[in-house]
DNA sequence: CCGCATTTGTCAAGCCTTTGTCCATGTTAA
DNA sequence: TTAACATGGACAAAGGCTTGACAAATGCGG
């Protein structure tokens, strides 16, 4: 009895033969239908097409194939919450507060490996990073939090991200980036986000890090054959050698490969280096529309 | 019935349609419309330019591409909710069948682990898995796949899955659950999943894997204090010996600890093994629920 | 701020299509 | 023989189609 195994009733099954062709049984000698498995399957994904508002005509004569990623998909998009619980970035951030003010590296590492485990390593970089060093750096501001721990956060932070760039292999024939922190910047989380996005979007990375002069950077650039040189500004210390270092760079450098640079200091450096071929990236968002820009004439 | 998936009411299609022209639907032979994939997209683009405060008579007559830059820019410009675009397990799908269908282990890893890494573990548990499993079992139903391919995704999946659990610390003073599979079902793969689902819950796992004897189940509950056991049932050869196995391991087993059986073949067996403290979870939810229960009153 | 026109979502009425169910009659399996 | 199945036809409920109207929201000139 099949009927008892789709939930669907026997006439359905029948007439859904009779008028789409949704399936074609093996018949005995004596000409009843024998339905296999692969029929009870195709039923039961018809089933769920349905119920997931298709209707029977629409989807009758798809290939079996077709059928589960449909169902799949509408499946997906019916349940806009994610699996699995609460994905809220208050809750992360208060147990990852209170393991930087109680300077618990071991339980910090904890908490942000289970967070990125959760969500997913885009929302930790665009949700969850921004917010903790916010935080952090408020509660400096405020004096209720020293340096320590500041650098505890950034420390522990840069390790995962850069662990996770490792745990994503590039696709094949993958075009090279290069991430740097220029000479005279010292915050490397800049540079670690935008490699973390990068290496997403399937690129290859050169990292770098912090306080790279900027021939070395345009060695690296030549040397890896890099499509793009994205540069990160956190806090600008000595405005005008970052300037003439950022200045330099562009001016050594082979003039196809655009320089991305981006950082809450970069704003308004950008525009006081002027030139071409250089992009400031006021977002993760925008630093990956122009990756997808650099990336694709390949 | 598209509007359930637009989120549009159906005369808003319609009135889109007539009044701007928005789309073209095909029309069957009875006239009634029968909207693509494309036609969808277009609409869910339409309903995000309109709630990104455009109205329909500017968007409308826009082609989709244009559609498509104007609302990434309108989001880009408003804080992005979950950013990194859509999470398509279709698309997914579609590269990771063709690197197993290609035998290809390397570009399959690639492949899960990058997804893994944008969506989180959850999502990948719970909706690229098991669609990804089916499509492989429905291929190899068809004889287009053979046994070789659906081991290589098998062995990829738990690879990628037990390295995940291992990369996310257990929560200080985790209760500990022991996951595996009885003596004669050689299927890891539900355990692999249900020891990853218990994992981003918080508990320590001790995983067991495959073809488990029932008395060494046992011993490693008692050992390791474990304050549940979960056992995963894919396909069963032998009814009787699984029974028999569940029943011992039940009956030698401390009266206080949960047994938690799941997985495609347990729909069943948990019925007629009988017997207290034995629980059917017929989906990851319904584990971490049981889990739940189980780990809260330390 | 007010009156007026335009835009846009919703609703209604009458007719048509799709789809699940039922029935009458004959056939097969145990 | 009896229960289950096959076939083709019939039918009604659900839902779709079109045209037209209406009202809330928005924009504009005064």
């Amino acid at each position: 009895m099949v009927a008892a195994r789709t939930g669907l009733s026997r006439d359905v099954l029948r007439v859904w033969e009779r008028r789409y062709g949704a399936v074609e049984p093996i018949r005995t000698s004596g000409g009843q239908r024998r339905y296999s498995d692969a029929h009870v399957e195709r039923f039961r994904l018809l089933a769920a097409a349905i119920g997931h508002g298709r209707t029977i005509g629409t989807v009758a004569q798809l290939g079996t194939e077709e059928l589960v990623r449909l169902v799949a998909e509408d499946e997906a998009q019916r349940s806009p919450q994610r699996p699995g619980g609460t994905p809220s970035v208050a809750g992360v951030l208060d147990t990852a507060m209170a393991a930087i003010v109680a300077l618990d590296a071991p339980a910090l590492d904890a908490q942000l490996r289970r967070a990125i485990a959760l969500e997913g390593v885009p929302w930790f970089l665009e949700m969850l990073v921004p917010a903790l060093m916010h935080l952090v750096g408020d509660r400096w501001v405020a004096g209720r939090l020293s340096i320590a721990h500041e650098h505890l956060a950034s420390a522990a932070v840069i390790a995962i991200i850069r662990e996770t760039v490792r745990a994503v292999p590039p696709l094949p024939a993958a075009p090279r980036v290069v991430a740097a922190t220029p000479s005279g910047e010292h915050h490397a989380m800049g540079a670690a986000l935008a490699a973390a996005a990068a290496s997403l979007q399937g690129w290859s990375i050169v990292y770098l890090g912090a306080d790279v002069p900027h021939a070395d950077i345009e060695a690296a650039a030549t040397a890896t054959h890099a499509r793009a040189v994205m540069l990160s500004i956190t806090y600008v210390e000595d405005r005008a050698r970052i300037i003439s270092e950022i200045r330099a760079l562009r001016g050594t450098m082979n003039d196809a490969v655009p320089l991305l640079v981006g950082g809450a200091g970069a704003a308004g450096l950008v525009a006081a280096v002027g030139g071409h071929q250089i992009t400031l990236c006021e977002s993760l968002a925008q630093l990956r529309s122009e990756l997808a820009h650099a990336g694709s004439p390949r």
